[in-house]
DNA sequence: CCAAAAGTGTTACGTTTACACCCATGG
DNA sequence: CCATGGGTGTAAACGTAACACTTTTGG
């Protein structure tokens, strides 16, 4: 979205009416998974990240370019996940803003189609929209109250997550480069919500034939310090197209 | 406020513009799985059964008033699986009709909403709509060329079926009340493409806990008459929403 | 009365889970 | 030098897959 105020009409010129697409963007440091949320001008809330569907793209273009504005990132994992189109929805919220065009415009019935996006949070340089006034990380067991029906937004996109790691690999786009298997084991056991046995998951996670032993090993820590591994990017392309055996 | 000007046709009045439902209905007999397909008016292709939203309701309500016409069911098992929005999609397709209204209303970029079906194949009374001069059943194995990009939403909704066979129960919306265990059998046969052990798997089935045997047998068959089974409707529903275990 | 299909049980195998031991490092 | 965390190995437990035997029925 342009950071000067629109044209009057001019949305309505650009996007396609009635259809919006919201990206939960899922990061994950030492603290654990962290959701990409914006706090909104004039109201208290914060919300998702956002926007219009051009009247010549696929909503997927669309995802694409919020994920670029508000992360400044180009290639991330990206995956609808729902619409939602409940007509309360967008009911309860009254938009009041300095630009006539844009609340009528955000007054409008919305259907939304639910992305989420998984990018290594380090490399994100958040940026607010032209209707928020910050954009930053929030550790996931902090989000409170989100506007409109944001919160189950969220809370299905978490959902999907989790049915996908059961037959894909996760990691490659929520950690760096080249981590370490406790790393590795640590977003496991956040995003499936139960510990896992630190030697079973080392087997298994090797037996699947993507990841790759460093001879490097991390330095500065205590204790024995613990190899670095990165994914072998064929093979994890390859396992996303084809699944995984097993269950978690 | 409206989003786009008020038409003075009857379509831009009761729909919104631009988003359509479109529902893969499967059905299982004998014969294998089946999908129901309408044949369009002045067209030689076929076409999954769709419909447009009205401007208050829910996508799911749009998707469900499909299928009430269609089949004259009520309550049947819907699941929405992907949006589908190229915008090349509608663009191939030159809709011509005697009714200038619906023409200028089928010419617009539409984003459907991909939905799908498990419903009792010998309960539906197949229904054409106000476009389409038949509907029936289709052997999924006999499907040709569809209209737009039906064949990839077809395509989409089985993978996603098949991907739902992992974690949850299918059949109680498939199979008549009463069944045999081979007849459930091929129905999962059917769906994942490949032969299983008929004493494994019944054993699994009825480890499920979902599966009541009933004291009657089928009639006027060769060989051993097979028992009759039928679902435990709150089992069968709690493990809708809690998942099951294992993999096929 | 026998071929074919259905019901029930038992064994073999592999995968997952649990746990033991050794290694490396910073305080 | 020892407490802590990381790397590797092995045995038990569990679930799945493979297969044998009995029962029933129509031709």
């Amino acid at each position: 979205m342009p950071a000067t105020p629109p044209a009057p009409q001019a949305f309505f010129k650009e996007y396609l009416p009635h259809i919006s697409v919201d990206c939960v963007v899922f990061g994950f440091d030492a603290k654990g998974l962290k959701v990409l949320l914006l706090k909104m001008k004039h109201l208290d809330e914060w919300a998702l990240p956002g926007g219009f569907v051009r009247w010549e793209e696929p909503v997927e273009s669309a995802a694409t370019r919020v994920l670029r504005e508000r992360t400044g990132l180009e290639q991330v994992f990206l995956q609808q996940f729902r619409v939602f189109s409940e007509p309360q929805r967008s009911k309860e919220n009254k938009w009041s803003s300095e630009n006539e065009a844009l609340q009528g415009w955000l007054n409008q019935r919305f259907i939304t189609i639910g992305f989420y996006a998984l990018v290594p949070f380090e490399k994100v340089a958040p940026q607010p929209d032209a209707i928020s006034e910050a954009c930053t990380w929030w550790n996931l067991s902090e989000v409170g109250q989100l506007l409109l029906d944001h919160n189950a937004i969220l809370h299905s996109a978490l959902e999907a997550l989790r049915l996908q790691m059961r037959y894909q690999p996760i990691g490659y786009n929520l950690l760096p480069e080249k981590f370490t298997m406790p790393e590795l084991q640590k977003l496991y056991e956040t995003v499936l919500g139960r510990r896992l046995d630190r030697r079973n998951f080392q087997r298994r996670m090797m037996d699947f034939g993507l990841l790759e032993k460093l001879p490097e090993r991390k330095t500065g820590v205590a204790h024995k310090a613990p190899y670095f591994y990165r994914f072998n990017k064929a093979q994890y392309e390859k396992a996303l197209e084809e699944g995984l055996a097993g269950e978690w």
